[in-house]
DNA sequence: TTCCTTGCAAACGTTTTGCATCGGT
DNA sequence: ACCGATGCAAAACGTTTGCAAGGAA
């Protein structure tokens, strides 16, 4: 399916910055890129489209449930493509993202939200360290 | 310990600003306040202090390792006097925070950072759902 | 043609910074 | 008296919004 169809699906009227948009986060299923970052994407791409029209373009995919926003550590949220539920792994020395998805982890979750008479909704979970084994990129 | 002492062994000058601040964490343990909430509690109790001062501070007690400041999904920091490690269940429709612990998911993520060859720092957990039984304040 | 969407610029809220003054030790 | 800490105002930062112009159906 095109992304023009996923969008029409989700009842968006099928627009350039959409459609683009859109590109972008699917081309690069692992990576975690921020508006900015995705905006210069744009722009290396001889597409001019407004930084607001991305921020826009954005809250929209997410609430379509099309994109998935996350907000680490830092003070700027980024955007990766919708794929099965998993949590992060971060290495704070190169800045790589690992996604994982763990069973007994979310079975643990919901234990919990049972014992404290929680009905759970959603979690975020991330895990902060550094490559062993020679693996880091900035060693 | 008094604040005061606690500040010096800290290797902080013993301040004004410094000790309200921390009396004010430490009068609301359970609380997590923003750097605004702390500064409208400090002009409540008649205390000129600037509410850069207050960020200032609260950067040097975080970086001390007296207080933890907590990023949740809201765009405000917010802070809380270091206790002994727990992860955090938040009520989205109340706003209620319910402080955790839980040794076999503390366990856990070691294992999954083995399993990635991540040596593990820390981690943030939060869950987001809604109280059960009634005991929403915001029902 | 109809609205929704966009680009731009200006506003926004949180946090940081420059600088002159103040205050612990 | 020293040098760090503070208050204030202004800047910086990511993000949102108002509005007139543009574009998909």
């Amino acid at each position: 399916m095109s992304n023009n169809d996923t969008l029409k699906d989700a009842g968006l009227k099928v627009t350039h910055p959409r459609s683009e948009i859109l590109d972008i986060l699917q081309a690069n299923p692992e990576m975690h890129l921020s508006a900015d970052e995705i905006h210069n994407k744009l722009v290396d791409n001889k597409q001019s489209i407004g930084l607001a029209t991305v921020y826009r373009v954005l809250t929209q995919l997410e609430i379509a449930g099309l994109i998935q926003k996350n907000q680490f550590s830092d003070n700027q949220s980024s955007y990766e493509i919708k794929k099965q539920h998993h949590d992060h792994l971060i290495c704070t020395k190169c800045g790589k993202i690992i996604e994982f998805m763990n069973d007994d982890l979310e079975k643990l979750q919901e234990k919990i939200s049972d014992k404290y008479q929680f009905r759970l909704d959603s979690h975020v979970m991330t895990l902060f360290g550094v490559c062993k084994n020679g693996s880091c990129q900035n060693e």
